[in-house]
DNA sequence: CATACATGCGCCAGTTATTGC
DNA sequence: CGCAATAACTGGCGCATGTAT
């Protein structure tokens, strides 16, 4: 179904000659050169980082040339000459989950510090927009592509490296693929053991999304802790939620009405736990006193909440700038191994 | 080639190839030429959406053998060529506030389905930042700009118009300039109705960024409908606070140390909302019974809250997808005027 | 009518020509 | 005359599109 070139384009010309627009033409190597009297070529050796075999005299007349008629190297044209695009894709489920926007947000400053931009697409986990969407990514020539959204059965990673086109994995991994993410083994780990530390012997899993690793691994080192400690968190106590909110407060109600109601629960992300916090307390039982919570990630309103909420510190913006300078590395032929980064309890007033 | 001089200059290198990737070469017009026997330009003009001077069997052949082959457009060599690149900048204090991210989230989505990529860069009201992100966007040559970020004292959407750069701001008003934003008077004004009609007589502002329209219409709405009503809020109860949950919090903690506590608090975001709900409750004081609160956006959690959150719900989605298919209006040189969306109140448990 | 050919978008980098000592 | 340094010249990158066959 999808065509290499673009058909529906609502409304918008494409072969009529575009007026109405000043669209005043950039100004290019050629102009700047006329007006310093040497050949374009020898601009563009002096516009560069380090130029060579150019007299410094040159270089500078021309630097002041150039700022002063406005002149932006064009980047496509550039990228065109260069084979490389300076920009990198990222893939991610949600801009709209504060999460996947901090990891964004790092990886976004990463890259402009290095000379990159980045083009972002919010796959809405999609199969189809997904494909899409990095379809687009693939026809911008982009250097390199940054998985936020990988499921357990996508080869897409895969199917990157057979084109030839670096890639790393962010957030959530997958055991053949470079990744950079969270421990979520041992955040699982942390807040059981928490949990257990505070006596709660009946616990219930708001495990998110567990087609993703973030989902998985979170709940299953929960739960190997609660067995190692001689507990056992029975199937019917693990609510696979979506995302958000409302997910969060749904997945809680189903909780609650189970015959051996929890005393405490762990959300695989923050903002389910807060749409849980609200069904806590819709159904009349008092956060804590009556049912501990803790979250996943600690995100900006966590510390803010009205009952501030216990959870699973991940280091989002760190993630963000380590998994976008892989991606680097990779793009440059350096060897890269996967990178775990270390998740941390920070205690407050749920549980 | 090796020049004797160099060896001492030697850490800076000039040309290196940095390889290590098997990086192969995307397919490109002239393979599939090459494959279906026919010139490039055939190949080209069989791909374009509604090919003309070609025959339909050829046309259907060559489209064959292009997907078969993974023939992807690239975009920037046609961006050059065509003088347009199809591609939209956004600029944005932060993704990480969840409006914004929505209102980019509905950008996106009406660019994707126009056939254009976005590129959007986080500025966190820093100027420096700002500049330099534009620059890379001008860089890029970007078809037009949605500015998401403006301050009172901004010209750039002017500069812009006299590079000839079609730009629309999105969020933030600009006298001057064409927008998309909710009608934050009249958003202001419902927020005052709803507790004037709750009785309440002494309210506090917690306003936000005041060099934004946003903040300083959304109060003088709301202080204007006090006024109206025979009371004022005085210019003491009227706090600038930064963005997110933290400031929030502490904006709030300034109003009800105040002589005269206000019974009431608008906060100009449902964040800033969340924050000050937590320094009510940590100043032993009850939400709606001691204090009352209403936010702006209606963001996702506020429904969700322990405490459902009374706000003024602002259409973010739509006011993305409107300004982006406004600044194709633009690009396209059709005449374009502002737009104001209708702000609604929602009542919850807050007030 | 269907196809092939030719031009050039703006830029980078390898190669060649022009200086000055 | 040799040899640097300096600058000009040249050939495309992949594509769209006007013109020739």
């Amino acid at each position: 179904m999808v065509k290499p070139q673009d058909e529906v384009r609502s409304g918008l010309e494409v072969t009529s000659p575009e007026r109405g627009v000043p669209a005043q033409k950039p100004v290019t190597l050629a102009m700047v050169a006329k007006h310093a009297q040497v050949h374009y070529s020898t601009v563009s050796r002096a516009l560069s980082p380090n130029p060579t075999g150019i007299g410094a005299d040159t270089v500078k007349r021309v630097r002041e040339l150039a700022t002063l008629l406005g002149y932006r190297r064009d980047e496509g044209a550039a990228a065109l000459k260069r084979g490389r695009s300076r920009l990198i894709g990222v893939l991610v489920p949600r801009l709209t989950d504060v999460a996947l926007a901090t990891l964004y947000a790092g990886i976004d400053d990463a890259a402009s510090l290095a000379g990159y931009d980045t083009v972002v697409a919010n796959t809405w986990d999609e199969a189809e927009r997904r494909r899409s969407r990095l379809d687009s990514l693939l026809s911008r020539r982009v250097d390199g592509i940054i998985l936020a959204d990988s499921h357990i059965a996508d080869h897409t990673a895969h199917e990157l490296s057979k084109l030839g086109l670096p890639c790393v994995l962010a957030m959530r991994r997958l055991p053949s693929e470079v990744s950079v993410s969270t421990d979520d083994l041992a955040g699982g780990r942390l807040a059981a053991e928490h949990l257990i530390s505070r006596g709660h012997t009946q616990v219930g899993i708001i495990a998110g999304d567990i087609t993703a690793s973030t989902g998985i691994e979170r709940s299953q080192g929960f739960t190997s802790a609660y067995r190692e400690s001689g507990m056992d968190v029975p199937q019917s106590h693990i609510i696979a939620s979506g995302f958000g909110a409302l997910a969060g407060y749904e997945a809680c109600r189903k909780l609650l009405e189970l015959p051996e109601r929890p005393t405490a629960i762990f959300a695989a992300d923050d903002l389910t736990a807060v749409g849980a916090m609200g069904a806590i307390r819709d159904a009349g039982l008092r956060i804590r006193n009556d049912i501990a919570i803790i979250g996943y990630n600690d995100i900006d309103i966590s510390k803010q909440l009205p009952i501030p909420l216990t959870t699973i510190r991940s280091p989002l913006l760190e993630m963000g700038r380590a998994s976008l300078k892989k991606l680097l590395d990779r793009i440059s032929g350096r060897p890269v191994d996967s990178e775990l980064l270390k998740p941390e309890l920070i205690v407050r007033s749920t549980t």
